[in-house]
DNA sequence: TCTGGGGTCCTAGGACCC
DNA sequence: TCTGGGGTCCTAGGACCC
């Protein structure tokens, strides 16, 4: 906690689904929602024209379209996001050489930094207006809610309290006077697990937790987030604005439709993960020893695991070889939701670049297989392929194809798999069966006349 | 056919070393 | 034949954030 407000935290309002509506006039003033849109997704973002229906972030899109079945859906525009994204903090960091995002659509501003005559209420007030009308012209019109106090944690309770649109300065000394009726879910970091926890002791809001002795709460929620909630329930923050942090790791991961039971297809988009993560880390120049897959069964109980090599990789044939191996350890035989592989313990340079080529070494890919032999004779690694279409061209509803026992029509692609709903003698809508994308089995394919195409169920 | 995808941080136990 | 003790690395899982 500092002696003047010089903390702000500034949160775009319903961010995806406001660069939708900029982009495309139809959708002002209707309810849009940002998210997965396929049988398994989540609500990423939703529209204030949405929320009044109740639609929320994390709810399921089905539950979502429930309750507002008008609503536009979208998959979302990372691009767009990304560019509107970076704008804000463009203008963020022409204000203060001191700026944290936290993601896309938020970040830290330190005052102290910026060329503030003073950091009484009235000046950072003015000071923050302004910033909040140059979000608007720099976004096209997007707005941002804004919280400024003298400390991270209450500048981003601050920012929440009007939004959208909304700017809330909170008086140096007033803070303990802001925080105590409020409910303890209100301190980032207190989930659904703490909240239940803290509630089973008769502690709802942060005035509670101010009872709460320091030895009980860490004996409850352990060292590090028992002190720390120790302090933030009397407003003592000292946790600095911190310029950009460095990437820890990098992951891709994919829901499916439909549980995944064939060992054969898992390994083959454990193999395209795979080439994704090793993909981006070659795109920033960084490596890593670590690689974890992730495995979410059908009844969500979801399992990790990971190898460590001798020493850090980008090579996605590495990558993919250690993955499949640590899934051979799984039973998978209940059916797989989710598929991931990631890579941590990341140095940003690639060791073979500093001491040779990594085949000099013994040991360097000790802990994986050999090469395999179609590898063994290249003497200079192909250039890196341009990201596949995870559809594989397929279109579901469009698209007839064949394997060995019969004929059947594309019904799902994306995410690297073809799934498609196989004709039996009995009927013409038969079992659902997954298959890689470019699996050599679903070679032949063609697109059927109109009176054929399939009604949809 | 409840429950995404990309991350961060913490805890706890075992191996290993001095 | 009695189990110390600290530090580091690795692995697995969980909570949480947007």
């Amino acid at each position: 906690m500092r002696a003047q407000a010089s903390v702000l935290h500034l949160d775009l309002d319903a961010f995806f689904a406001a660069v939708e509506q900029r982009d495309k006039p139809s959708l002002r003033g209707k309810p849009v929602v940002v998210g997965g849109i396929g049988g398994r997704g989540v609500v990423s973002t939703a529209s204030y024209e949405a929320r009044a229906y109740g639609v929320r972030s994390a709810m399921s899109t089905r539950e979502a379209r429930a309750r507002c079945p008008h609503a536009a859906y979208l998959s979302g525009r990372f691009d767009a996001y990304r560019a509107t994204s970076a704008a804000v903090l463009g203008l963020l960091r022409s204000c203060s050489p001191l700026v944290e995002p936290l993601s896309l659509d938020e970040a830290f501003v330190d005052l102290a930094q910026a060329r503030l005559a003073d950091l009484d209420v009235a000046t950072v007030t003015a000071f923050a207006e302004e910033l909040r009308a140059s979000v608007r012209e720099v976004t096209g019109g997007l707005t941002a809610s804004v919280g400024v106090a003298s400390s991270k944690f209450v500048a981003k309770v601050a920012s929440d309290l009007e939004k959208p649109d909304g700017l809330v300065v909170v008086p140096p000394g007033t803070e303990q006077d802001l925080l105590r009726p409020m409910h303890v879910s209100v301190i980032p970091g207190v989930g659904p697990a703490t909240v239940e926890r803290l509630r089973r002791v008769g502690v709802h809001t942060i005035a509670d937790l101010q009872q709460i002795s320091e030895d009980e709460l860490v004996r409850m929620l352990g060292k590090a987030h028992g002190h720390l909630l120790h302090d933030l329930a009397f407003a003592r923050d000292d946790r600095q604005v911190e310029a950009q942090r460095e990437t820890k790791s990098v992951s891709v991961e994919g829901t499916y439709e439909q549980d995944l039971t064939d060992r054969k297809l898992m390994e083959s988009l454990l193999t395209r993960q795979a080439a994704d993560v090793a993909r981006r880390l070659r795109k920033n120049g960084m490596s890593g020893r670590t690689v974890t897959i992730k495995v979410r069964l059908y009844d969500f109980t979801t399992l990790n695991r990971s190898a460590t090599l001798p020493s850090p990789t980008d090579d996605e044939a590495v990558v993919a070889r250690l993955a499949r191996r640590l899934l051979e350890d799984l039973d998978t035989s209940g059916g797989v939701r989710l598929l991931g592989v990631g890579v941590s313990g990341l140095a940003d340079w690639v060791q073979e670049e500093l001491f040779g080529h990594e085949d000099d070494d013994p040991e360097a890919d000790a802990i994986a297989e050999p090469p395999a032999p179609d590898r063994a004779g290249a003497a200079v690694p192909p250039p890196a392929d341009p990201p596949a279409d995870p559809t594989g061209g397929y279109r579901p509803g469009m698209d007839v194809v064949h394997d060995e026992h019969g004929r059947g029509w594309v019904w799902g692609s994306g995410k690297g798999v073809v799934t498609v709903r196989f004709e039996t003698a009995e009927t013409p809508v038969g079992p659902v069966r997954s298959f890689a994308v470019g699996d050599p089995a679903l070679t032949r394919w063609q697109h059927p006349p109109p009176d054929e195409m399939p009604t949809d169920p």
